[in-house]
DNA sequence: ATAACATATCAAATAATTTTGATACGAGGT
DNA sequence: ACCTCGTATCAAAATTATTTGATATGTTAT
């Protein structure tokens, strides 16, 4: 199918799983690293690094590198084009088509 | 994991999947009956009733039931519980934690 | 250069989701 | 009551996502 439906089915990928939520919740305190999430979570190093780079692609969240450490943060942006996105894609369209169907 | 992760989880279910998002789609255009979505979609009778499903438990769409018919159309309230939620889920805390880590 | 550490990537195993076809159920028409 | 039609449910197969352990990459310290 298309690629844009990819496209915003990645961005809500970041809200379909527990794991992810709880993240997610962890970064609303603020930037972590992800040695602070491996503490918090119930997961090992390559499980949170799959999670984390999901979120990343997902646009919720951004990353940033210092000296050997990856710091995370959920992205006002990302955050924004997500909420605009659902927005969008749960309001009516503004071609007014009447729907004749089950003719009964 | 709690409960509520996957209560939100659910919600966001919805828009994880291209062929939901396309029914999405069409149902921006206004209410339509199971039949319509059929023709328009690359779908099995099945197939559309399995993601018709996991819509409706999101609470993004609601049904209705004409005769035999199920008519589906997103669901205003839904749609306005989810964007809340997606904005909670993304915005910083209240708790002003400082996050003493990675020392060095 | 070497060692130690943080994180990423890979591949295999496991689990969850989706698809498909068969069947069941409920509503309307005869 | 019986038949037909629309939709839901079930179970098996196919696909995709997640977990896990091993290894690779890049950074800093010695």
């Amino acid at each position: 199918m298309a690629t844009f439906y990819e496209e915003h089915a990645k961005v809500f990928k970041a809200f379909c799983d527990e794991k992810r939520l709880r993240i997610l919740e962890l970064l609303r305190g603020g930037e972590k690293c992800a040695c602070v999430l491996l503490e918090e979570l119930d997961l090992g190093q390559s499980g949170l690094s799959y999670h984390m780079k999901i979120l990343v692609e997902s646009g919720i969240v951004e990353s940033r590198q210092e000296g050997k450490w990856t710091h995370y943060k959920i992205s006002e942006k990302g955050s924004a084009h997500a909420a605009n996105l659902l927005k969008e894609l749960t309001t009516p369209n503004t071609v007014l088509e009447e729907n004749i169907c089950c003719k009964k």
